[in-house]
DNA sequence: TGAACAAATCAGAATAATTCTTATATAATA
DNA sequence: TATTATATAAGAATTATTCTGATTTGTTCA
């Protein structure tokens, strides 16, 4: 058990590692500490939050190289922007299909998987159209806490 | 068909003075102006698309004036806000359950409606933590014009 | 191992969208 | 028509994000 935790940890790591070599983008400490944030993040944080997070062990890393690098992680596919209203940017690591309930008082998102919603048949005429990538389903409304 | 085309500009701006009424919001020219350049438009236009439209009959209307209208009409139910990723806020007149097509691209957002996405069934989880009032689906891609 | 160089970072300035402030104007009401 | 609460215009302020330019660092390869 304990073993496993400390792979989690470890594992992901790893991973981003070799993406990054693949890509041939350099392995930075200021990197390696955003994408640490992320691992595991479920609450689809903001830059600012991540900002605040990656600060404690890194003092001296600029709100600049946070946008940047979130940025650059997208552009890899190993961050998603998250669907939001004109409010801040959020960001989402969770990159097997799933869904999202959002608050619309607190502007909180919780996932969901839903299997009967990974297939969903999208009419004809958009289609024909548009090549379509994803297909997410949103669920808003009131969270436990606001309500 | 020509008087048709007439009344349904006529209809919808007088169903708008009701509900401003019903809610005790002043009716003004600068709200009418807003309200009739959203009158079926499909496009999903920002506050500053809204606000070059407007102002070719109304030159003296203030940017702030589009912005707190367009959040009174959101307030009152007349609009929703678009779903996006961190752009410009986007602004919907279409307020029958449909769905969206967004073009990763451009950011073009496109109506469909697809009866057997109207009454997904959310996982119990989500539905018994938190009250879902509306549900949408959100397909990505690419355009016609941006392929 | 240690140049060499492209890429990444930091700090702060710049930009852009949105909101706020305040003085004036106006719609609703009686 | 006078009263009053509400709405508006103009421009300042705020906030999130991006840009700029000087400096540093990771990677490569001799
Ligand atoms: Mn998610
Ligand atoms: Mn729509
Ligand atoms: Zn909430
Ligand atoms: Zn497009």
């Amino acid at each position: 058990m304990q073993t496993k935790a400390l792979n989690k940890q470890k594992e992901p790591l790893e991973l981003f590692r070799e993406k990054c070599r693949e890509r041939g983008i350099s392995i930075t400490p200021q990197r390696v500490a955003i994408y640490s944030v992320l691992i595991g993040n479920q609450a689809h944080p903001s830059a600012e939050t991540i900002y605040n997070r990656v600060k404690i062990t890194f003092p001296d890393i600029s709100i600049d190289t946070i946008y940047r690098t979130l940025s650059t992680f997208s552009n890899m596919g190993l961050v998603d922007e998250v669907e939001g209203y004109g409010e801040v940017k959020r960001y989402d690591p969770e990159l097997k299909q799933h869904h999202h309930f959002r608050c619309k008082k607190c502007n909180k998102i919780v996932d969901f998987h839903e299997k009967s919603f990974d297939n969903l048949k999208i009419p004809k005429a958009i289609k024909e159209k548009f090549s379509v990538s994803n297909i997410k389903v949103v669920a808003e409304g009131l969270c436990d806490e606001c309500l």
